[in-house]
DNA sequence: CTTGTAGCATGATGACTATAATATTATATG
DNA sequence: CATATAATATTATAGTCATCATGCTACAAG
């Protein structure tokens, strides 16, 4: 090798990184090869020598977007006892930073609408980001004790990802921090996360 | 007038009809001005003796997708006592043929992730559509005499939009079934609908 | 039947895009 | 230091798209 063996990885990983950022501000379709490369201080040439297409190269992008969104935040919540784990997640997936974040927030409201209309592998990486949150959360109602853990963790997350899509389309910014405020209060008294303030 | 005076007015509303069937199936960005006039059974030459810009089309088309969508099944169900009126609607939402419908269904989820990166006056249209929507089940909840109708409404219209967006992205029939069922039996006891049925 | 014109079609232009071929630069090894 | 080659840049090609200028056609009024 004349570079270094992580040269090319590295930059690849650039490239991804910018990709995410792109398409969190743009939207997946109208994210371009060469914009994104620049971003990334590069240019379009060297494109086709680190992804096959931009098909492929955008189901990449998505699949890099879930490594670096909630499941972090989940992670730093992971040595948590599961009352608090919850009440940290529902806070910050529901938090106005989270809303106006344009890079680092959970794909999740941010693929939303585009979801079905993308590729089909890249449609796989999101259900599979949503099933794995899904998993999550259901594990930590198990622990907690609530009978139907699984069936109440899909009904919160669909909650969760539309409070912040609907938070994100309201322009007026009173009306969108109710969105969230409400939904925020309702989930923590519905789960019973009320008293573990 | 060489032309009937509703002659123009008519195959306007016929582009914006398949401008709206089009957003509904690829996006609003990847919306071609070509395509949708043919599709209406025009040529492009015409188009901005219709609209200023694009731009301005596609506000005007996501108004008018509103007027098609939820807001006529709500219209159906004006008649009934709000406790039916709002089991219909839930049920309509969170049904399979909502879901797989391309053409006519609410437009909440499928612009969830694109509004927030739509021009302005899209993005009013929006959350003027939205705002509209959680009134009239506030209305309903308030008349059957729930206390915090207004944000029970709020939250309940996130987690029907979420619950869509998340079925919709899910490729698994099964999974994806299960994903509306879950959220159609929360908000139906959450709401006390179930004895209605 | 003639004619003015509203509504639409044809065709052109310039900007932008994905993709690919070829050239250039950088750097690890000998 | 010399050089092979991996990583990236330059440049080219073919396609698409929004927008606009101009020409044609259908239709109502005379």
């Amino acid at each position: 090798m004349r570079y270094d063996g992580e040269h090319k990885q590295k930059t690849r990983l650039r490239v991804l990184d910018e990709a995410a950022r792109a398409i969190r501000e743009e939207g997946p379709h109208r994210l371009g090869v060469a914009a994104v490369m620049a971003r990334a201080g590069l240019t379009h040439g060297g494109f086709y020598s680190h992804f096959a297409s931009k098909e492929a190269f955008i189901a990449e992008a998505i699949a890099h977007m879930f490594e670096g969104g909630p499941i972090t935040t989940l992670k730093t919540v992971r040595d948590l006892p599961p009352r608090e784990a919850l009440t940290q997640f529902i806070d910050f997936y529901l938090s106005r930073r989270h809303r106006d974040s344009r890079n680092g927030g959970c794909p999740l409201p941010y693929l939303a609408g585009d979801a079905p209309r993308l590729a089909e592998a890249s449609r796989e990486r999101y259900a599979q980001g949503a099933a794995n949150l899904t998993k999550v959360v259901a594990d930590r109602l198990a622990e907690l004790g609530r009978p139907y853990a699984e069936e109440e963790a899909s009904s919160t997350l669909a909650e969760l990802v539309g409070a912040v899509t609907l938070a994100r389309a309201e322009a007026d910014p009173d009306r969108s921090d109710a969105i969230l405020e409400r939904s925020r209060a309702h989930l923590k008294r519905r789960l019973g996360l009320e008293a573990a303030q």
